[in-house]
DNA sequence: AAAACACTTTACGTTAACGTAAAGGTAAAT
DNA sequence: ATTTACCTTTACGTTAACGTAAAGTGTTTT
């Protein structure tokens, strides 16, 4: 083994762990197994370079893990994300491209800003139960203290 | 039928559309597949009452579709969305489970609120990402001008 | 009376996103 | 030298959330 393996081997390492990854960092890291890392290369998610037969993860796959389990918890399927965090890249050079892709840029905020006028409206009414539930619970401390 | 089936037969519904639905106009509303609606009530989301055979939704069934709709849109699954929903209705009558109850409440809160926040930080790394573009936009043009 | 229509149940099929062995390679520690 | 540790590929299994017939029931239109 060559990087993150053991407890005791991390003094001299510091150097470079900026910016080098193996399977383990980064599934200790987010809490996924590293399985789900190895399904996320194959959906073309991540692109670890090769040392041997091991995968060498990059600050920005790491990056990209982190947008994809992001994407994850605001329930998007993997092929938004990609398509998401696609265009943290892409930029294309055409300017009919460039024109269309602000068009996707649009559409993905649309999207975004429908799911947080959900939370918001989940939100307020998880306050309107919680008042009443309250109320509720100080009635009863009342009534009990009554007797 | 009895509820909305035809195009002529609106009229003298309209004093009682309110509060009833057929699967289909819930269907039709919400744009899902009656399958989907079925299934609902089989993971006893929606309970619709029986008139023959037939399935009659009331006004709370409809709010309860509303709601898981939402739920979905936000990535929780359907578990998770009868947790959330049911806290709408349950409204526990002892006092310890009226507590327990304000945990379960707070752990929503607190899972909303980090997709709040992750839905904040898209929608800014988008806002940065547009401004690249635009600005890369108007220098193509200002150097086709140029030429 | 027959056809069309809307609903019903039952049941097998499908897709996404992994889980879970099984079988093997390579390097470090014993 | 062999055990241990960590990685690898391959491949079948699983779960949630429906999709998709198939076959039947009751009304309503023709």
């Amino acid at each position: 083994m060559f990087l993150s393996q053991g407890a005791h081997a991390c003094a001299d390492r510091k150097d470079f762990m900026a910016s080098e990854y193996t399977i383990r960092d980064l599934a200790s890291e987010f809490e996924v197994t590293t399985r789900t890392i190895r399904f996320y290369e194959d959906q073309g998610l991540l692109m670890p370079e090769r040392r041997g037969q091991h995968r060498i993860f990059s600050l920005r796959d790491r990056i990209r893990l982190r947008l994809i389990l992001r994407g994850k918890r605001l329930g998007f399927s993997l092929a938004e994300i990609r398509e998401i965090i696609d265009m943290y890249d892409e930029q294309p050079g055409e300017v009919g491209q460039l024109e269309h892709f602000l068009e996707k840029l649009e559409m993905r905020r649309a999207d975004l800003q429908e799911k947080l006028n959900d939370i918001e409206m989940t939100l307020s009414e998880l306050d309107a139960v919680e008042a009443v539930c309250r109320q509720r619970l100080t009635d009863m401390k009342k009534g009990k203290a009554a007797e």
